[in-house]
DNA sequence: TGGAATAATGTTAACGGTAACATCAACAGA
DNA sequence: TCTGTTGATGTTACCGTTAACATTATTCCA
């Protein structure tokens, strides 16, 4: 491998100085039209790129935002965000700004990705629920680096923006056609943990049955095809007489239809079964899912705006300080 | 935000020299045990962390992997790489290196990565197939950068590792059993492009179909749901006849489920399904689905270990440069 | 006990950029 | 013609770390 070809060679080929060189890159208009045309050229002749580090610790931004993901035992990527991280990516691309995923799966590899933050290799971040590890959280406030929490909003003590659904909204849409359509014993497979996702959802389920005096009985799951299965074998053993579930997502409600099939009951016929989220692959599996869909989409758009404009100084006022979208029943075939 | 910390407030906390700061954290046997000791008490009381991008700058190793993958419209990480990013990963945190993953969906993001890998941000990548950018090959090349392909083996121009998966014989496989199982018009949904994997696995099918005297059929889809529910159509439009397919990924195959339902054909009785890679969904989809599993997991490992073995300069010997794995054929409902 | 070998620490100069200030040229207005 | 202002470029210092070499302290053995 050649040498690497540094500003200083590029001044020497062009006959200025570093600083013409730097500012040709950063900001062209100061400089005279020949002089930048010169240094252009010997720009592209030794193809220079500047260094990455060497900018930064002198001071620049990054122009990088990265996602922190908690990968699951289906997905690296939970399909929940996809949508999310796909259209932020494409804002982000479109302003110039470079993005990238870290999976936090841990503690360890919370203090690793520390180490970016402290040196100033990310300009903002958008957080999924499950990794709002302390020490990371800690970090981020202490570095005063723009943060999104995107689809869960813990009013937590670091005050950070958020996006998110209207869970209680969107659950109890969920419950209310399942009665509309004449089910009666409705059980619910909830999640795990006290996130306000968790919460919201599981008092929109008890609200609407107690409201139409129905028994409300839940059953807690891991937010895994697994954690489906498993919950409705628990069900079947404690409650055979159910005839609709409601579900925490739709990758429980997809284990769900496994485990339901795997013990005879024909969906819809004998059960009905209501997922939450609108994962792409629910379209696609059978029965295709019926399902609270959540506009990942305009979440991701949201999020990296807020990011770009919080970086921008023009911060959004607090009243956008945590965003709520409205959530949207998907009828298919499960219910 | 207070003051950074560096290393020079902690050198004259402990009374040293910023060296000796340095090699406490860099090669801490080398120090007296007593000094050793008063520095990391000055650490641990200013909460001290090395700033990365310094580090970089002044030569040192980032002991950063990065896995480059590309996405699809239904998955931002497609589930096919999940198990081998999963495993690569574990590996690295085991060893204490961090690894992060980022989307090279088109040449602008190459451009914008290939600055990381010219600052030396990144010691090591793990490719993933259509994620071969000729820009980003060349940058890697010409910065020395180790990398390992996974899950295709294009012997191109740049001679990197790679670790693949005999795509012929799981191929063979796959239509052997259809043979074996009665169908005789077994059709084959094959990928796009001319990626080895796509030549070899088509190549197997239409020799064994050769061999048993039948007529190979194939149509080309999108390696995506909706490209298995459109091959799908086109087959049942050209020729509806069919008893089986065997389609080049488990995405495609799954899709196909869907369309083949739609259609009104029962899986398996009227028409058996079989995929390819054994991505963990498909034991959940209904009719779950018999397919052709790549270990990715070995894979992964396989891939890291590699990685570690370049860095460490004991590189495997040339007989392992390009390594390729068994495949196991996986029998479940759909054939 | 002295001198060589070795262990422990210090000093200097990078790494490759940018900020802040300094300089110089060109031009306008008096 | 002189001076003030502006525009274009150069100089110096610094960002925070490590490599390479220099120095000093310690140990070992004749």
């Amino acid at each position: 491998m050649r040498k690497r070809v540094t500003i200083e060679m590029i001044a020497k080929d062009a006959g200025v100085s570093k600083m013409t060189v730097s500012r040709a890159i950063n900001n062209p208009e100061k400089l005279k039209r020949g002089t930048l045309i010169r240094i252009l050229n010997s720009m592209k002749k030794y193809e220079y790129k500047p260094r990455f580090v060497a900018r930064i610790l002198a001071g620049s931004r990054s122009n990088t935002f990265g996602f922190i993901v908690k990968s699951n035992e289906d997905f690296v990527i939970p399909p929940f965000y996809g949508e999310c991280v796909r259209a932020a990516s494409n804002w982000f691309k479109k302003h110039n700004y470079r993005s990238m995923i870290f999976n936090m799966s841990d503690e360890q590899s919370a203090s690793l990705f520390i180490d970016y933050v402290n040196s100033g290799l990310i300009d903002g971040l958008i957080l999924f629920e499950g990794t709002h590890e302390k020490s990371l959280l800690k970090a981020l406030k202490s570095n005063d680096i723009p943060v999104v929490l995107v689809g869960e909003d813990p009013e937590g003590t670091y005050d950070f923006y958020s996006v998110s659904s209207n869970n209680y909204n969107g659950a109890r849409m969920a419950v209310e056609y399942l009665i509309a359509k004449g089910s009666r014993e409705i059980c619910y497979i909830t999640g795990i943990g006290t996130k306000p996702s968790v919460e919201e959802r599981l008092r929109a389920y008890t609200d609407v049955m107690c409201e139409h005096n129905l028994e409300a009985i839940s059953v807690p799951a891991e937010n895994t095809l697994r954690g489906g299965v498993k919950a409705v074998e628990e069900l079947i053993e404690k409650h055979p007489s159910f005839d609709a579930l409601f579900c925490f997502t739709d990758l429980i409600a997809i284990g769900a239809l496994r485990g339901l099939r795997k013990r005879g009951f024909d969906v819809p016929k004998d059960v009905r079964v209501v997922g939450f989220d609108n994962i792409h692959i629910s379209e696609y599996v059978f029965p295709s899912l019926t399902t609270v869909s959540q506009d990942m989409t305009l979440m991701g758009e949201i999020a990296a705006r807020t990011l770009l404009q919080i970086m921008d100084e023009t911060q959004p006022n607090d009243s956008e300080k945590h965003v709520k979208l409205p959530t949207r029943l998907i009828i298919r075939e499960s219910a």
